[in-house]
DNA sequence: TCCATAGTTCAATAGTTATTTAACTATTAT
DNA sequence: ATAATAGTTAAATAACTATTGAACTATGGA
């Protein structure tokens, strides 16, 4: 677990490089619909791309603290990570 | 003057790619604090690099439409296109 | 007309990003 | 122990992005 030290406008960067992808506003869009915890696999499904991919894209998520994951038996979960978009782009997920 | 037909999604992601980067975020930061129209030349001495490049940056913001640049003798003014950060990131000026 | 100012465009380059395939790890069930 | 399920990692590749310097266009002033 190593410390990441950055300030605002570099968490800014890597948030918006986050969302500006197709694939990634599909997901962050599924995840703000259903609204609860969705297996990697699950959201997987619906993208038409390889599980390496969508592993890929959730890494971006991730990193950019925009989503949460959690391990549970061979799956993961995985929940938006709502106070940063209510910090760095309120309202933002409401015109998705 | 051709016409650009693309979907939302398209947009959110010209949108964030264009928010992606330091130097056009300073931009839209510096335009949305002095609250006026600023000249291409009046931004670019304040952001450290070649005109060419604030050029480039430039016309990724305006590509987006996150920026309105008007001609005026031999220089352009530049102010942000508000109804544009209305409909895709409310409330984000305010977050800067 | 000639010069200066304000921006654009082009070509080159270095670095980054998205995608695929294949090989890998971890957990669960038989 | 073996196999199935769920996800990660690595290498390769193609496409895209940011930056620079030089040459260019357009406008205004001496």
């Amino acid at each position: 677990m190593t410390i990441e030290l950055i300030n605002e406008d570099e968490m800014r960067v890597k948030i918006f490089k986050a969302l500006a992808d197709p694939t990634r506003l599909e997901i962050i869009r599924m995840l703000y619909q259903n609204n609860k915890e969705m297996t990697f696999g699950g959201v997987g499904d619906k993208c038409q791309t390889s599980k390496a991919n969508i592993s890929y894209h959730f890494r971006a998520l991730r990193e950019a603290h925009l989503i949460k994951v959690r391990k549970e038996a061979q799956s993961k979960l995985v929940s938006l990570n709502f106070p940063i978009f209510e910090q760095y782009l309120p309202s933002f997920l409401d015109t998705l």
